[in-house]
DNA sequence: AAGGCATGTTTCC
DNA sequence: TGGAAACCCTGCCT
């Protein structure tokens, strides 16, 4: 049954233009831009003139050698055997946290149907239920489309960012541009289609992006919420940026009163901008006036981080939120009142994001930190429990963006979503993160999505609005996937101007990397010094085509 | 070039 | 309640 695993069926394409004219002109584009990034943070400083972003998989196997005790039990460990995991007997399944069984023998781990839970105890008798079976289900196409799946790194910028990204944004009606935050509060704007087309903004924010938007009356301009407790609203062209609100005007007065906005947005319908902070509270802001709107409201617990927010595509005065106290919640703007949500979803765990779906708006899709994705298929329904729970690995880590199911805008059956997934598998020898297609309609693993070049862990993704385009927002680097093409020697050719390699920090202090010196293994970046990995690996298995992978 | 460690957030007790 | 422990895949620095 259809799972198509979309691995290269053929050598990867992608090839590292290094030393070539194209290369180095890009590079010098790079410096450019790179020269005006305002050097904030005094760590970076103290940068040195070349790091190495170095071969994750020799770190990984590195790790084997030191294993973790995770029990007292002596001789209990847990770390990786070459590329795969091993864990400690005496813990929960890293899967699906329940005790009995390790990781590899998880029953979540099945191939096809990547662990969904049964409904538990569903009222199908609920006349709500019945009234959408009626009403909206016609509009829902019964067959699903036939996916297509984009699954070929089609261009990259490699160490884009500083540090790593956070949040993904394509722009509203040009195709080819994408907005990238970071952690360190730089927001990028890539035109993928003139790939060496990008620049960074460097001076909205003081610290990580968590959020941004168009706006929709304005689509040369942008919001963006931020942990440095500021909303900012910036001209994509210029870069020219207002903050809208500051939560901390008074500057740094330690943790406890440090305000961050997260969650962030727009109800169009009304000319609002939503924005949430870790306080708690729901910020509106007046698009007219670009001044905040009545007394922000208590919607989540006091003193926690709403993370999320979503207004309903066909209701807009529904709001979805979620954040650390383990609920999301849905509330009608007409009515907005701490304390008076229309309805509250239990989490185990804290709730990374909340989303209605696309099109009709009446599912609602969860990724919670206890692995697992939620799915309620009508608002109209039962919500005191969600239709179904598909197992996925996305734990949270401190060193990671939190993890974000998406749903796939384009599909109509509002079924397709993508999330990238924590533990990696051993393909072929190589220990690798891919991002997951999954039918959340039936937790069916649709295809998983990977490249041999990219070892870091995947877990910002974003389909796009109208084409056949994944972003992903990998470590500091973004990646464009497209479907498998038909490849002329002149795509192929092209490829090699894809993938732009960014030497970050390296000019920071003037100095420029080794270019010049005709760096025979100089690459430092991440995607050719993985591919010679790959292709070590390759060798043991006497193959350098395919990696496919030896998942039992 | 292998190893140390800063980092933040959540859960545990 | 607050403080401490845990943390499985970062990335930088020595």
């Amino acid at each position: 049954m259809g799972l198509t695993r979309n691995r290269r069926k053929t050598d990867p394409e992608i090839v590292i233009a290094r030393d070539t004219d194209s290369e180095s002109s890009s590079s010098e584009e790079e410096e450019e831009e790179e020269d005006n990034y305002p050097v904030s943070e005094s760590e970076e400083e103290e940068k040195p003139v070349k790091n190495g972003g170095k071969i994750e998989l020799e770190k990984s196997k590195a790790k084997g050698k030191a294993p973790i005790t995770v029990c007292k039990q002596p001789g209990h460990e847990a770390g990786f055997k070459g590329a795969t995991y091993i864990d400690c007997p005496m813990k929960p399944c890293f899967l699906c946290k329940m005790p009995g069984h390790t990781t590899m023998s998880c029953p979540h781990r099945v191939v096809t149907s990547h662990g969904t839970l049964p409904t538990s105890h569903r009222n199908t008798k609920n006349p709500m239920e019945f009234v959408f079976k009626r009403q909206l289900q016609p509009r829902i196409p019964p067959i699903k489309p036939k996916y297509v799946i984009p699954d070929q790194v089609h261009c990259a910028v490699i160490r884009y960012h500083s540090r790593r990204v956070t949040c993904l944004e394509f722009h509203p009606t040009r195709n080819n541009i994408l907005l990238s935050g970071d952690k360190k509060g730089q927001i990028g704007v890539w035109d993928f289609a003139k790939v060496y087309e990008k620049s960074v903004y460097g001076n909205i924010h003081s610290v990580q992006v968590n959020n941004m938007r168009f706006s929709p009356t304005n689509d040369d301009m942008f919001y963006s919420a931020s942990s440095d407790g500021t909303v900012g609203y910036t001209d994509l062209e210029t870069g020219t940026s207002s903050t809208l609100i500051n939560l901390n005007p008074d500057g740094w007065q330690g943790p406890e009163s440090w305000k961050m906005m997260y969650g962030m947005d727009i109800n169009s319908e009304k000319g609002l901008v939503l924005v949430s902070d870790n306080f708690g509270f729901l910020h509106m802001i007046d698009q007219r006036s670009n001044n905040t709107t009545g007394e922000p409201v208590l919607i989540h617990k006091q003193r926690t981080k709403v993370v999320g927010l979503d207004c309903n595509p066909v209701q807009p005065e529904l709001l979805l939120s979620c954040g650390n106290d383990h609920f999301a919640r849905i509330w009608d703007l007409r009515k907005l009142q701490s304390g008076d949500s229309l309805n509250e979803l239990k989490h185990k765990r804290v709730v990374n994001s909340a989303y209605f779906s696309p099109s009709s708006g009446t599912k609602i899709m969860t990724t919670c930190q206890d692995n697992r994705i939620r799915i309620w298929d009508s608002i109209f329904g039962d919500l005191d429990s969600p239709s179904r729970e598909i197992v996925h690995s996305h734990d949270f880590n401190r060193h990671l963006t939190p993890f974000k199911a998406e749903w796939d805008p384009k599909d109509t059956s509002e079924s397709l979503i993508v999330v990238g997934r924590y533990i990696s598998e051993n393909y072929n020898g190589a220990a690798l993160h891919p991002i997951d297609f999954i039918d959340s309609s039936n937790g069916q693993l649709v295809a998983e999505v990977m490249d041999p070049n990219i070892t870091t862990i995947t877990p910002v993704n974003k389909l796009h609005p109208r084409e056949d385009v994944l972003a992903s927002g990998s470590s500091r680097s973004l990646f464009i996937w497209r479907p498998q093409e038909e490849k002329t020697e002149i795509e192929e050719e092209k490829k090699d101007k894809r993938i732009i390699i960014c030497y970050g920090d390296s000019k920071k202090k003037g100095k420029k990397h080794k270019r010049g010196s005709d760096d025979e293994d100089e690459d430092d970046d991440m995607f050719s010094s993985r591919g010679k990995n790959i292709k070590l690996n390759k060798t043991q298995v006497k193959t350098t085509k395919s990696t496919r992978k030896t998942k039992t």
